[in-house]
Formats: C-alpha cells, sequence, structure tokens
DNA sequence: GCAAAAGTGTTCATTGTACACCCATGT
DNA sequence: ACATGGGTGTACAATGAACACTTTTGC
C-alpha cells in the first residue's frame, strides 16, 4: 500500500471532508469503511500536498471518494485538540492490524507518520446525489451513503465533526443559498420544503415557506411537471445563473 | 536567539492571532513589528506544541503579548494558500538579514523551518485594552495598538487576515454577545453604542439601539455615573452572570 | 430657567405566521 | 363530480425603524 509518509505531504495536518446528499426525506454523509481488520469508519480525509492550498486539497479529496470536482465545499472549522488522535483508536487499530501495520509491514517513518497528532481541517461538500457515483479508494473497504441520523460510530471525533458540520450547514443554508446544491437541476417547490424539513428535522408552512424561496428571487419557473397523480401538476424551478 | 525549529512544535502550522481593543471610538490591533532589518509588521504569532490543543496554543501565544490569559477567543478561519508566505516577503527578509538569518546564522533545519510554507490558523481575541501592558517578545522589534483602519502594511497575508477577522467580529457580536470583552468592567450605554458604531462604521439611532441592547436582559443596571457635566447621569452597566 | 444629554413612549413600516380560498389534474 | 395536492391572497402578530416627549444635571 502506499503510505502517505512517501507523499510530499505536509505533516500532522489533515483534511476532513463531510460530504452530505440527499435522497428521499434524508440528508446523507459519504462514509468510507476502512480497509483494516475491524470495523473502522472515517471521514473522506486527506493530507495537503506542499505547493497546494487548502482548498484544492480539499477538492482533490472530494474527486476521489465522488468522481465529481469544483463542487460547493466551505470550510467551517479546525480540530485541534491534542488527544483527538490517541483515545484507543489508534492502539486498537495497531493491535488487530499488526501485519500491515505493525513493524513487519512498515519502517519507522511511516509508523512516526501515522501515530503522531494530527490536527484537521474540517470542509463540508454539498452534492447532487444522483451525480455521485462513490468511489472506494486504496485505503478503503467500502464507501456509503449513511442518513446523518444514523451514522456508525467513527474513529477519533470524526461524529462531533459530522455534528459541528451540521451545525453550519443549517447557519449557512438560507444566507449562502446552498440548499439547491442538494438538489438536482430542476426541483419542485415540495422538493426544496422537505429538504429543509429534512436539515432542520422540524415542520415548514406550504405557504409560507414557497413564499419565502419566491422572495429569494433566484429560481426561475420553468415547466409543470406531469406526474401522473391525480392533482394540480407543480411546477419545476431551476436555480438562475 | 531561540529558532522554533529547536522546540516541539508542529512543522509549518502556525497561528495568527488578530487582538482588538477599543479606546476613544476606536478600534485597535495589537501589532508587533519584527526585530530585524527592514521594517516588518506581524500579527502576533506561534506554533503548537506537540501535546497541546490548538486553543491552547492560541491562549499561550496572546498572554505572551498582552500578559492577560483565558480571553474571548474565537477561531474564524485557515489561511492555507501554497503561495501565502513566499511573495517577497521571504526574499526580502532573508536579504536584509544575511547576518543573523543566512548561512551564518543559522543551520539547515532553521533555515528550513522558516522558509517552508506555512498553514495558519486565524485566532481573534477581544480583549479591555486597559488590562493590558503589550508586552515585547524577543523577536518583536516593538508591539503597539493600531487603529483597525491604519494598520501599517504587514508581512504575507496578515492585513487580508485582519479583515476578515473584522468580518467575523461583525457577524458575531450580537450573536454571542462579545462586544461587552471589549470595555471596562462597567460601562455606560453610550459607550457600547459608540462601540458599536466604530465596529460597523455607521450611527445607530440612540433610543432604538438602547432599547435592543436592554431586550437582551444579559445586563444589570448599577449606580447613576455622576460626570459632572451639565446634563442627566447616565446609568452605569455591568454584564450579568 | 436653560442647555445638554439620558431615558421612555408612541407610531408607522416591514416581516413573519396562521388561516382561508381557489386552481389544476386524473379517476 | 370529486379527491388530492399545488398555488395564491388576506388578516393578524411580532419585530424593527422613525419620531416625539419627558427627566435629570450643573450652571
Amino acid at each position: 500500500m502506499d503510505f502517505p509518509s512517501e507523499q510530499n505531504y505536509i505533516e500532522q495536518l489533515s483534511i476532513d471532508c463531510v460530504i452530505f446528499g440527499y435522497h428521499q426525506k434524508q440528508l446523507k454523509v459519504l462514509v468510507p469503511k476502512l480497509n483494516f481488520n475491524g470495523d473502522f469508519y472515517a471521514l473522506p480525509s486527506g493530507f495537503v500536498i506542499q505547493d497546494e492550498d487548502i482548498d484544492a486539497a480539499a477538492d482533490r479529496i472530494l474527486r476521489g471518494r465522488t468522481g465529481i470536482q469544483d463542487t460547493y465545499i466551505d470550510q467551517f472549522h479546525v480540530f485541534g485538540k491534542a488527544g483527538r488522535s490517541n483515545e484507543t483508536f489508534l492502539d486498537k487499530l495497531l493491535e488487530l492490524n499488526k501485519d500491515t501495520l505493525g513493524e513487519k509491514g512498515m519502517n519507522k517513518k511511516q509508523y512516526d507518520w501515522i501515530t503522531k497528532r494530527f490536527v484537521s481541517i474540517g470542509y463540508y461538500a454539498l452534492v447532487d446525489i444522483n451525480k455521485v457515483i462513490p468511489k472506494k479508494i486504496a485505503i478503503d473497504a467500502s464507501i456509503d451513503w449513511y442518513d446523518v441520523r444514523e451514522l456508525p460510530p467513527m474513529i477519533m471525533d470524526h461524529n462531533e465533526i459530522v455534528a459541528k458540520a451540521l451545525d453550519h450547514l443549517r447557519i449557512n443554508i438560507d444566507d449562502k443559498l446552498i440548499a439547491f446544491k442538494l438538489l438536482s437541476e430542476t426541483f419542485t417547490m415540495k422538493e426544496i420544503q422537505e429538504l429543509y424539513e429534512t436539515v432542520f428535522n422540524k415542520p415548514f408552512a406550504r405557504n409560507n415557506f414557497q413564499k419565502k424561496i419566491l422572495d429569494l428571487n433566484v429560481l426561475d419557473r420553468l415547466e409543470k411537471k406531469f406526474t401522473g397523480a391525480a392533482n394540480k401538476a407543480p411546477f419545476l424551478y431551476r436555480l438562475r445563473g
């Protein structure tokens, strides 16, 4: 396997990505399971190349797991507690993977790299879940979408990182008009409302919600969407610009 | 001099502090001038010790320049463009300080430390300017308060860092009730208003402002403050808790 | 009494919420 | 025709901004 210590990365600095998607009234996060013995789930992470902007590094990490690039990303917090790495996680990982991560599998440089304390920059990304085909990379055993409310226990402080990312998503969703990044190109008003209700975990009044969204003046109203249902056909909308 | 490369610091990761104070209708930033040949002004910065939380590192750096600790700090952004260090600044610094920073003054390890690319975590701090006696540390030739609108040109992207810190101060000032951190223990309503007017660079209506602040329900009204002026004496207030 | 500045109240506009109603669609 | 869900309009409440008025202080 490739050890990051062999690459020209900044040491002890990592980037953790919370990739949000939305499907069928569920806010989902893309989470790989690590290709080691033991059930280790970890956010898509990576390191910063010496001559690379940190935003570019986040975009590169995202591209590796989603296949798409130039998606919406937002750097929201740095996680830098000294003890965030070594609360049982590392011991367990090394214990269960003596062959690959022990003295046989690694040299000292490699061992030092993974056992040192890391400061991690948290990014969250919003993607159209239909455009993403989750991709395993070398370190992954599998990768899947999980409902943000039913995430597996992840390594280190990764569950906290997701919680904080969700806080920031809620704070920014109106201000930065980012809700639409989670939807397809075109969408109905009901779909936006259900997205909001999922994100905030509370109902919104239908008519007032419509007014609020239309008053943003950022949507173009397109043709109607005929579903075959026995009711009035809803309009499709698209983000202007 | 002490080189940071001799300490047990995380490499290529720094912390930059924007220390805000307020005095006589001016929002001020504490800026040291570096103890090198050439006019190099730089935000109070430092590095993270291996077993130290990043918040603790910021607090330590702050304590070094202000003498006070446990002040209000907020981590607001990470500055990580690959080219932020080496736009003429480093060349100029090395050129003007061949004796101390050239081959004579430094070994290779020290030279590598200062010439590598840095990712910097930005913190801003709010202090009661009356409680701070600015302290030079070894690297400083001088240290002074500057009006945020009349800062000297600083190294690298430090002027941008201040601008972004000010953005975040404005965003958070109401939400996190942090305006009072810039004032003395007790203050008049007029002093709070002038602080707001300085921070936002715009006037506020006196009566509405008073109502807004009192409606926060976080202030205790104390005795009146008799200034000797020929007008009604204002009340003093203090943050509750 | 008077000027200066603090404190309070009242009105108007804007925004947000709750309720009611009409419209299109397929059976 | 009618059940279903989409779209719009109106009334009320809460919030915020503009204006007016009263109170206190030292000369």
